[in-house]
DNA sequence: GAGGATGCAAGAGCGGTGCTCTCGTTTCTG
DNA sequence: CAGAAACGAGAGCACCGCTCTTGCATCCTC
């Protein structure tokens, strides 16, 4: 099971032969991301990934045990990526709302980037094709920022009250309630703010699978507007 | 273009040839329907469904020009479901906020029952593969059902006032004001029904794609919460 | 340093896919 | 009734994921 992790990449080369492997092993993991890029997750080939390193297909399952495996390496990479683009452009000297815009407009930006690679991680899965559990706390990274922005702005000037409905406890599961922030959010905060995470991500996933098409003029506007409405329903102060 | 349209199913069949034309194109449809509830569609196999017809492969491809061609009509036939199953759940004589609940719940049990389906209308869009335009205004059904409820509850007692952030009007589609019930809403509620519309979708695809698990601990409840907050959103009086 | 164990690349092969073409046969139509 | 059109079946092409065998290079140990 992800054999990838536990040679070559991870522990530092010893012998000419693991360097050799850790170096393919980056070389297929970059033209299968490079393929990815180009043609999407259902398209992406073992085979041409090997034509295009000019080897064997089979030789390239000695370090991916299957086309599985090397999605999930994608998996992976991708996952951090977009954590990385959410944390970039948090600007914590800022004030909460712009951080917040901020941080939607690095997501957002990361994906119209990597639109294939968005739909790995926030697609359809593909059926048959369960992601590792390990890829759960990276896949925390994005919705941690966000979440870390409102504990500021909770810690410092306080939210504005919320008059909205209210969420059954017993819908949120305990652990989450640990995860945001050590505790620092009520049911109620974090019912809101697993909305505004899956809001977030379905927003840009329709934006990028073309279902606005016919429906905004201004992807971009309208997604500034989603951004707000989303921050202003947490108890940050737009306008 | 789309030629199983065209023959057959929509003109009434004349000869006895017409006659078994559209027959052997409802079996088609029937096994590739029930081949995508099991497998889903990247899984569907034009071959398979002529083997369980017990026809050659090859004799398919003068019903359907294409897999595409195929997983089109099943897309027609699945945007029309979904949207029976909204109009289905819509009841007139209630209390708009409670049709606004039947409604979400209505297209939830709806793709609680086809998961497939559901990912192949909201999912990934398979590269390569572009819907054609024709489905559109059949993909308008869901949607417009949650837009006539809020325009029946503007219509009667009407809707709180609404305090959020501000949708620049540029961002919408002119086409949509007119479209969503004739111009019964302002560019503010039809950025917000466009909002509502794409959270539904979404939420029931992160419940569906297991993005939910170890988030929320009841997601029957969970929805109910989205639906509510979503509601309220828009000027219902929930509570 | 020699020799056995291990890692590795390549090729052939299996069963699957979408799709095309040809070749008889059936059915409709003028 | 004869020609035209539609049809089903089969073979075939190029691709896919994956497995197995074969021969060679490298590494480790004695």
């Amino acid at each position: 099971m992800l054999s990838f992790l536990y040679t070559g990449l991870m522990n530092a080369p010893r012998t000419a032969r693991e360097r050799a492997r850790a170096e393919l092993t980056r070389e297929i993991l970059a033209t299968a991301r490079r393929q990815l890029g180009e043609v999407g997750a259902p398209g992406l080939s073992l085979r041409s990934v090997a034509r295009d390193l000019g080897m064997a297909s089979s030789a390239v399952y000695r370090y991916f045990a299957s086309r599985d495996e090397l999605l999930t390496a994608l998996l992976i990479e991708s996952y951090n990526e977009v954590g990385e683009a959410a944390e970039g452009a948090d600007r914590p000297k800022a004030v909460p709302e712009n951080r917040w815009i901020g941080v939607w407009n690095g997501v957002r930006n990361w994906a119209l980037a990597n639109r294939h690679e968005y739909a790995l991680l926030f697609g359809t899965p593909v059926p048959g094709y369960a992601a590792p559990h390990l890829t759960t706390e990276i896949a925390a990274r994005m919705p941690l920022t966000l979440a870390r922005i409102v504990a500021d702005a909770k810690r410092g000037n306080g939210l504005r009250p919320y008059t909205g409905p209210e969420c059954d406890p017993s819908a949120i599961d305990p652990a989450m309630l640990v995860l945001l922030e050590e505790g620092a959010f009520t049911v109620e905060e974090t019912a809101r703010l697993i909305l505004a995470w899956n809001r977030l991500v379905g927003i840009i996933g329709y934006e990028l699978h073309g279902h606005l098409n016919n429906v905004t003029a201004d992807d971009a506007a309208f997604f500034d507007y989603a951004a707000r409405a989303e921050g202003a329903n947490l108890g940050l102060a737009f306008d």
